[in-house]
RNA sequence: CGGGGUGUGGCGCAGCUUGGUAGCGCGCUUGCCUUGGGCGCAAGAGGUCCCGGGUUCAAAUCCCGGCACCCCGACCA
């Protein structure tokens, strides 16, 4: 331990924000050199390096071969695939001497197309599936929460050339069962979701969910089948349709009600009944979106409604000109503006709106009969409670990390780049591609993220650093420094990977740093169980503590390890 | 890019309003003491006060310009 590289600090770095952030800064795992790029101390690369393994592992049982491809990539290659103009101010760029322009690559599907567009002939050589692990580098709009959202980072790409569609399935099947083998072999809880594809394109795609309570993404799940999906992607069932109401719309007097709840309220009715009316400025002119008032509106599907084009709120000046009063809008009698309704609402035999007049709502009002939108489509978020897509059964939500995501890809960057094959009749075909993407350093980032508490880091153990802390209480009482040593090299030659503590610190020092470093299994030899000729053993995950006969420790140690190992084998179905 | 904020020994901060000596806690070094949960005592080392310009007899402090970093938002693995 005096000779590891590792300086932990008592005191919390003021930039750190999440727990991740938080504790590989105090443990003496990463060092920030600049906004989004970090240093990674030698405990860190101990964790990165096992991630790897267990990656690379995976990737070529699943038939990966790994190559190395270029960080500097020219622009002309991005300029064929017609990403070079897409992919806007993420993309680092620069020049060389001759002033030719390169990038740092974001991901490497035009690299790697190139390659295999000029290489591989024939339908003979495929599938061919082929995978790098390296830096990326994005200039994100803001690098936050540490490693989590970085603009250098590690990541595990593998990208698929399959002849048709059929062998895209095999292909991306054997890909989601290596990815669910890896999340399970590094000892983490996850949970596999239908994705939106995004801007990387594509029809179908998976992410991978670390969960955590403190994760950015939202999960939406069914309780009783296996139905999971991004927040973003996620559907619930239709609502049942009410019966139409008769009721005329009458006008009822808000003053100075612009929310639902506080409409809600002064009515004496549910949230549920009313209608709420936003209003969006977009590359396509005013739209205006209708929702039921418990429900919120999903950005990602709005966008798809609008075929990808810009859009964003209307403020209140601009919806004024329009003759829209925000707070108060509605629907009906609304004109010169497309208006987009949710299903949900649809389904309403009589709700509340917005009268289009301040201060001002109306009731009684009928979808349908009172207003026409102009399109009926899915934009609200679904949510917990919500009838399962499949099923029907409550859909409940949790947090998570994306740590993979798994595409599709189709022939869109085979067709772009003319990265073609001869098939069977002697036609030239292009590439029905995959890509297969993990964060690397995010995983360590999320590891922490599901695994931590008060003290510290409570690594899982397939990742941790290091298995084993030997702690000597005292390093200047001959007895227990000799004891302890001699426990340290025979754990090492058992093939244990063990630290230790041979620092001359009170042992409340060595106790603290061991809890924040996160060491799967302390052993402390001290007066106390010295005495009995004992070591006493502190499992970090559970908190359990007890003791084994020195003379057995070893054999324990190497025991009790491989226990953890296979429960994890078990709980992974290994 | 919009909004908010911060830059002062390695880390966390005070000092700035009202210009004049740079300070506290932690860490670090040395000695004594102590050894089962970040001991105790003592003596030390360590600072271009983010950078540049201006005002002034005098600037960490006031003014102007820049840079960096953090938080919220739009964006994303």
């Amino acid at each position: 331990m005096s000779k590891l590289y590792v300086r932990t600090l008592r005191e919390v770095p003021a930039e750190a924000e999440t727990p991740s952030h938080r504790l590989l800064l105090r443990a003496g795992f990463i060092r920030k050199t600049a906004a989004g790029i970090y240093t990674y101390l030698p405990l860190a690369r101990r964790v990165l390096a096992k991630i790897e393994r267990v990656v690379r592992e995976e990737m070529d049982a699943a038939g990966g071969q790994e190559v190395l491809l270029p960080l500097l990539q020219p622009a002309e290659i991005w300029r064929a695939s017609g990403r070079w103009d897409v992919y806007g101010e993420e993309m680092f760029r620069l020049r060389d001497r001759h002033d030719r322009e390169f990038c740092l690559g974001p991901t490497h599907e035009e690299i790697i197309t190139t390659l295999v567009g000029n290489e591989v002939r024939s339908y003979r050589e495929l599938p061919l599936l082929l995978y790098q692990i390296q830096n990326k580098y994005r200039d994100e709009i803001r690098p936050r929460f540490g490693v989590m959202r970085s603009r250098e980072f590690i990541m595990k790409d593998l990208y698929s050339f399959d002849r048709d569609e059929e062998g895209l399935e095999r292909s991306y099947q054997a890909m989601f069962r290596a990815y669910s083998r890896i999340f399970a072999r590094l000892g983490l809880a996850f949970r596999a979701v239908e994705a939106d594809s995004g801007a990387i394109g594509g029809e179908v795609s998976h992410e991978f969910m670390v969960l955590a309570g403190t994760g950015e993404a939202t999960i939406v799940h069914c309780r009783a089948c296996a139905y999971a999906a991004n927040a973003e992607k996620a559907e619930a069932a239709p609502a049942v349709p009410e019966a139409p109401s008769n009721v005329r719309p009458e006008e009822v007097h808000t003053p100075g009600l612009r929310s639902v709840p506080e409409v809600a309220a002064f009515l004496g009715v549910p949230p549920t009944r009313l209608i709420k009316t936003l209003v969006y400025i977009t590359a396509r002119g005013p739209v205006a979106v209708l929702l039921r008032g418990t429900d919120n509106l999903n950005e990602v599907k709005l966008g798809h409604v609008l075929d990808g084009a810009w859009f964003r709120p209307a403020t209140e000046e601009e919806a004024a000109a329009m003759g829209i009063p925000l707070g108060f809008a509605g629907p009906a009698g609304l004109q010169g503006i497309r208006i987009i309704a949710d299903p949900a609402v649809m389904a309403m035999g009589e709700a509340i709106t917005g009268a289009n007049r301040p201060d001002y709502h109306l009731r009684g009002v009928v979808p349908g009969r009172d207003f026409r939108p102009d399109e009926i489509r899915t934009v609200r978020l679904a949510q917990s409670g919500d009838p399962c897509p499949r099923c029907g059964a409550p859909l409940a939500e949790q947090r998570g990390v994306e740590v993979g995501h798994i595409f599709k890809l189709g022939t869109k960057y085979s067709q772009a780049l003319n990265a073609t094959f001869q098939d069977e009749n002697g036609l030239q075909r292009p590439f029905v591609m995959g890509c297969y993407g993990i964060g690397i350093t995010r995983t360590m980032a999320a590891a922490i993220e599901q695994n931590y508490d008060e003290e510290g880091i409570k690594w899982p153990l397939p990742i941790a650093p290091y298995e084993v802390i030997v702690i000597p209480v005292n390093v200047n009482d001959a007895g227990q420094w000799e004891k302890a040593h001699a426990l340290y090299l025979s754990l090492r030659e058992a093939g244990v990977e063990t630290v230790l503590d041979d620092r001359d610190e009170r042992p409340g020092v060595k106790f603290k740093d061991a809890d924040l470093i996160g060491f799967p299994l302390r052993l402390t030899v001290g007066p106390r169980s010295l005495a009995e000729g004992r070591v006493e053993v502190k499992d970090r995950a559970t908190g359990e503590v007890f003791a084994w006969p020195l003379t057995e420790a070893v054999r324990l140690c190497r025991h009790y390890l491989e226990t953890m190992r296979a429960k994890l084998q078990e709980r992974a179905g290994l």
